[in-house]
RNA sequence: UGGGGAGUCGCCAAGUUGGUCAAGGCACCGGAUUUUGAUUCCGGCAUUCGAAGGUUCGAAUCCUUCUUCCCCAGCCA
């Protein structure tokens, strides 16, 4: 597995500083001193706790909170990116936070997956002795604490009143909603309740603890939001011991203060969510439960990507319907798929860095992700050949039996990644698109009568080929030009057009390989078609790719037989692959197509 | 129809105290190198900033109106 070096993200043709709003707000927070005076006292803990600390080393705190309850995504990929690189930058630090507050929702098994991702992204939460790993589920006796403040300053009341009858009195978008009958209940009549609450003696949904705001406020979200439910349910971290649980429009802003997180970046659809985030935290400072400043909540667009899908709800649907083969199909646009299919962390971060952040809704063209891999991969993998569709190839004027060593190098600007042998002989294998009977206008590869060089080997001219019955080509004919072997003198001395890449047929591994495309034909998958009746609407199952995946047997150079699980290379002249890390057995890889190499003469045809 | 957010080149995106400011990346189009039709390299690519008015010597940046798109009525996050 490749490390992310950092170095070379950023002098990666990343000519103009990184700048974005979210950027703007840090740096003028900085430079105002907003959050100076901060104490940290190592761990997350309530304000009397951080007080007592010493002034927090971390000149910023940011986190990514993912709820353990699915694998984590492109989108998850930008964010985290976002997160671990501005506490990079600015001499701060980002927590990992599982937001765990439901526990009908999640499960552990998602934990340690979101671990691995990270991990896998090159960014750590460990620094200086300090692990800034943490579980909301564990700050459930401060929350309960804050929520005890809330009700005894007449803040929060327990309402009695269903689901249902809840949401009628909300009112809608455009009317006013109503009091709740039970929103002037008494302070100790609240807590008494809570408390009966807390000790489990009402099921499921016979009150709920709620803020008391406005009902008649034009945002929806102040109306009186809930904060507590009853759910006796056990939790894959506190067990029985909880059977209320905070919401998490009144758990994310505590999780927040507790960890000292300076700035909260989250996307745009919490955007209405922020005056109760200020609401609630304003209220429990003033409570001397926290210290301020308090965390600020800052907005941005989430990802978008053509031919991709990112909802959780989509990518369920292709994992259970068995679309794809599962959570790390290297078609999904899982990280653990995206894991397998070769894609890079330093990838990752490139592409975080050229898509930007902001708060316009966008959708970033998939082509500007895959250039992002083929750029980093361009510099780190390995060349290598294998021809993916076998075509033989005899040098009718070069001896049977005889075989020579062609040394070729590992990269075409990188000496210092060495060099290898590729065994030459009579019979070769060439792509069968190499060689046309008939060329076509522009076509510079093997016709008869023309001369092509047969990479890192002889100059060959072509002289016919075989048929069968039906007209097929089995096999091309050709000469070699003795004195035109790569690396001796005589090289070149005869110029050619043409560059074809081979392997020894006596030598070759055959292999399989996946050859994946995207996984939906159309750039918005479910979305209106030309001609689609007014009204219709399809499903984006019924937009997938019926030819996004391959498979292959190709013939492999023999140093490629040695290739060990996640090796990358390029495949000269097609694109860059991985052995896959699931299905390669030692001595016999399996390879994945990451991405192919950009191919003018292909779009030219 | 209430509230919130956003509209700068095909796709992203700087710019936001008004004055060579219309950055940069991707894509695209030329051309040069090239034993990967890859890479690399050079050059081109918005008299215009959703629209219309207005203020000003001067506006993408200020004001007014209009318009389009996205989000919000879970005891989900």
């Amino acid at each position: 597995m490749s490390t992310p070096d950092k170095d070379n993200i950023e002098n990666k043709d990343i000519a103009a500083p990184a700048t974005n709003f979210v950027r703007n707000i840090i740096d003028a927070d900085l430079a105002a001193g907003k959050f100076a005076q901060r104490r940290w006292s190592g761990q997350p803990g309530l304000g009397a706790q951080q007080l007592g600390g010493a002034l927090d080393p971390a000149k910023i705190r940011t986190r990514f909170p993912p709820e353990p309850n699915g694998y984590l995504h492109f989108g998850h990929a930008k964010s985290i990116c976002l997160n671990f690189g501005l506490a990079r930058d600015y001499g701060g630090r980002c927590h990992l936070r599982f937001d765990d507050t439901n526990p009908e929702k999640e499960d552990k098994e998602y934990v340690d997956s979101i671990i691995d991702a990270v991990h896998w992204l090159g960014f750590s939460w460990e620094k200086d002795g300090e692990s800034n790993l943490y579980h909301a589920s564990n700050y459930f006796d401060w929350m309960a604490k804050c929520a005890d403040y809330l009700i005894e300053s007449g803040h929060a009341y327990v309402d009695s009143q269903s689901a249902d009858e809840m949401r009628a009195s909300r009112g809608t978008l455009t009317q006013a909603g109503t009091d709740s009958p039970f929103r002037k209940r008494s302070v100790e009549e609240n807590k008494d309740l809570f408390r009966r609450m807390k000790a489990g003696e009402f099921p499921d949904g016979a009150h709920i603890l709620r803020a008391k705001i406005d009902m008649a406020s034009p945002n929806i979200n102040l109306r009186d939001p809930a904060i507590y439910r009853i759910r006796h349910a056990t939790h894959h971290n506190t067990g029985d011991k909880w059977c209320v649980y905070p919401m998490y429009t009144f758990a994310h802003p505590i999780e927040d203060a507790l960890e000292n997180i300076t700035h909260s970046i989250c996307t745009l659809e919490f955007a209405d969510q922020r005056p109760f985030y200020d609401w609630l935290l304003d209220h429990l400072a003033e409570g001397g439960l926290l210290q301020r400043p308090v965390p600020q909540q800052i907005e941005f667009s989430r990802l978008n990507l053509t031919y991709v899908v990112l909802s959780k709800r989509k990518l369920i649907q292709l994992v259970e319907e068995k679309h794809v083969s599962g959570w790390d199909d290297p078609r999904l646009p899982t990280l653990v798929g995206a894991r397998r299919r070769g894609y890079t962390p330093d990838g990752f971060h490139l592409f975080a860095e050229r898509i930007g952040v902001s708060k316009a809704d966008s959708l970033i063209d998939y082509v500007l992700f895959e250039d992002c891999m083929r750029d980093v991969l361009n510099e780190s993998a390995e060349r290598r050949v294998a021809v993916l569709d076998p075509l033989k190839l005899i040098i009718d004027n070069y001896p049977e039996g005889q075989s020579e060593e062609c040394v070729v190098h590992n990269h075409p600007f990188k000496p210092e990644m060495g060099t290898r042998i590729m065994p030459f002989s009579r019979e070769l294998w060439i792509e069968r698109e190499d060689f046309m009977e008939v060329p076509s206008k522009g076509f510079r590869r093997l016709f008869p009568g023309n001369m092509a060089r047969l990479r890192h080997g002889y100059v060959v001219e072509c002289t016919g080929c075989d048929k069968d019955e039906n007209g097929n080509v089995v096999a091309v004919h050709c000469t070699y030009l003795p004195d035109t072997k790569s690396g001796t003198p005589g090289a070149d001395s005869v110029k050619v057009k043409g560059n074809l890449h081979w392997v020894s047929v006596a030598d070759a591994c055959p292999a399989e390989v996946r050859l994946y495309d995207r996984l939906f034909s159309v750039p918005a998958p479910g979305s209106r078609r030309e001609g689609d009746p007014e009204g219709f609407e399809h499903s984006f199952i019924d937009d997938i790719n019926p030819d996004s995946v391959q498979v292959i047997t190709a013939q492999l150079e023999p140093a490629l037989k040695e290739a060990k699980q996640e090796d990358r290379f390029q495949f000269e002249r097609h694109g860059y692959f991985v052995a896959d890390r699931v299905d390669s057995k030692d001595g016999a890889p399996v390879f994945n197509r990451t991405v192919t190499l950009k191919d003018s003469w292909g779009k030219a045809k």
